[in-house]
DNA sequence: CTGAAAGCGCTAACAA
DNA sequence: TTGTTAGCGCTTTCAG
């Protein structure tokens, strides 16, 4: 690591649009018109003659001018900028939700401002701050911890945020997931389909309601078919990434009567596992059948291909930043929860009659 | 996808922080000072007795003010916003480096702006559009294209950016990034050294500054050690997902005298070839040994590890946004380029001497 | 249809 | 050390 050849470009800088920023009054002067005209043909008012529009829209081309909007943030109070807490842009499965939320919000001439609220962990609730102090318009949470904090606590209350992928349906606060219980109990039952009996689940802490809800999917498939599930069959992981399924596998594989068959709560955990599989010697699906959640685009990479519950991931941040503007656009009125479908997308990590992937 | 049960909220969101945000006026009032004086005391300025700044304190904690930063930044004409311009958030390359510059950034009051051009192509130059109007106080482009897009533009000089990884070292603007032509050539010479005489390069488009760098690294080490390369051998992708490697190594791999080693300058290329080579029944590293670039958490989880180039991708962001904000501290100082050492991490992909990972 | 004028809440001279 | 005051550039009544 070293500092590199550096040439002078203060010149370059002091020099260039030294131009004092030409404001709403300079383009009012130069059109013969009023601030106020300017700012009405500025924001589409109308009310305007054509005429005289075209005056100021000539001045404004002339001069060059464009708006200055930490003026109109101050006079308007809002930002035009929607805060979207992740716990990890790292996770795909995160990013491509961020994605989502990004298209919908600068469709509607908003910007995204991004905190990585696992990167500095327990100022959560400072985020709140920002839209109390009117930085931020409006928030959408991907963070399951930070979800938590707010549903409990005061500061977020009344604030226009909205609940994304972790959520309480039975709260007050908009949301929009899918139907975790019922996705978990699918893959469960995909696997004792296939004959499996002995299903092993790796999840988050019971204190988030997405794993709640997955355990509950899980359990019942279970006993749906009669199964009963030994204690060691259920590891819980503190995060979602790779090592952390590697090693919830190593220590469920360790077991006497080590499932057949396991379902993780995330893909990212899911390639973990298949990795430790792999390290154990043991083969997939023959040895142990592996199920994800989340169908990021590595899953259909991996070796087998990992079957999956896909959420609609760019969809679920779409909905979420258009569930967002609703409440931004009319504070008052209600927002229902949104639900989105998921479906199973079995690949060779599962079926053994699945070859090589298309 | 169906729209759930929604409740009436309404009266949840009128009542609360009805409170007429209380501005600096009301706490100078209540504390018995000028609003001059609590505007210093919460900007920290000396010149304060403590006995003064005591009063405003328990007028700002009686009344639970906080700051309207709106006011703030029209006034001291700044956002605290740093823009971030990245090709693809959903890449862990580049997720990774966001978190090193969001890390930095609040470090220092700053918060993040994030860009995914990718998403929305075309629009690149409407970003800088942001600085100029002060929306964002800051620019760190991560785009190959936007970088030379603005490299060569107008819009952009004299504007407080800086170029992340993709960089002109001969250019007036301020760069971190790594040395790409000796990193290539590292990579390519292991292959060499372990007996490889015909090696493959996956690499992006010749417009990109880095794309040259690698390919020209990849060139000397080829020369040096005395190697013919054949025109197939080279394979050119568009974009840096996974399928683009597969599809540039099924290519590569359709001709005669294929390759027994590929370079990929992108661990998510790679990812991609192992995949592809896998479904042509190529054993890797026995048939065709692979490298990649980055070392993203993945290419460990992979079977074989990837053998790659470790880019500092933390310290690169982190190192970026270091870099504006002292452009941003001393707009008129020259900037030095900054170059981070990389290393060639050695995994089964690439050494059959390597068993599985640790 | 257009203009005059009053601030939005804060910072920073300049005075005292 | 503290207070007074003039705006930052824009939107928005209210008059005309």
């Amino acid at each position: 690591m070293h500092e590199a050849d550096q040439r002078g470009e203060a010149a370059l800088l002091t020099e260039p649009d030294a131009a004092p920023a030409v404001s709403i009054g300079a383009v009012a002067a130069r059109a013969g018109v009023s601030v106020a005209t300017v700012s009405r043909v500025l924001n589409d008012s109308d009310g305007v003659r054509p005429k005289t529009r075209e005056k100021v829209l000539a001045a404004v081309a002339l001069l060059g001018y464009s708006m200055n909007h930490l003026a109109r943030n101050l006079r308007t109070s809002s930002s035009r900028l929607l805060l979207t807490m992740v716990p990890d842009v790292g996770n795909p499965f995160y990013a491509q939700i961020v994605r989502g939320i990004d298209a919908v919000a600068r469709e509607h001439g908003y910007f995204v401002l991004l905190c990585d609220t696992g990167a500095d962990a327990g100022r959560e609730r400072s985020y709140f701050e920002l839209l109390r102090t009117r930085r931020a318009d409006g928030a959408i949470c991907l963070d399951p911890d930070t979800i938590q904090q707010a549903l409990a606590g005061e500061l977020s209350a009344g604030q226009p945020w909205v609940a994304c992928c972790e959520f309480d349906p039975d709260g007050d606060v908009p949301y929009v997931g899918i139907d975790n219980r019922a996705a978990a109990a699918e893959a469960v039952g995909h696997l004792i389909g296939l004959g499996h009996r002995r299903v092993g689940l790796i999840n988050s802490d019971q204190r988030y309601l997405y794993a709640r809800q997955r355990r509950r999917g899980y359990d019942e498939a279970m006993a749906a078919a009669g199964l009963a599930v030994a204690a060691g069959w259920r590891q819980t992981v503190a995060g979602l990434d790779y090592e952390a399924g590697s090693a919830a596998t190593l220590a469920m594989m360790a077991q006497p009567d080590a499932p057949t068959a396991i379902f993780a709560v995330s893909d990212t955990l899911a390639i973990g596992v298949l990795s430790a599989l792999r390290r154990l010697g043991k083969r997939v699906p023959e040895d142990v059948a592996v199920v994800g959640f989340d169908d990021i685009s590595l899953a259909a990479q991996v070796a087998p291909g990992l079957t999956t519950v896909a959420q609609p991931m760019h969809e679920l941040g779409a909905a979420a930043a258009r569930l967002l503007l609703r409440r931004l656009a009319a504070p008052g009125a209600p927002l229902p929860g949104v639900l989105l479908a998921h479906r199973l997308v079995v690949r060779g990590s599962s079926d053994p009659s699945i070859r090589e992937a298309p």
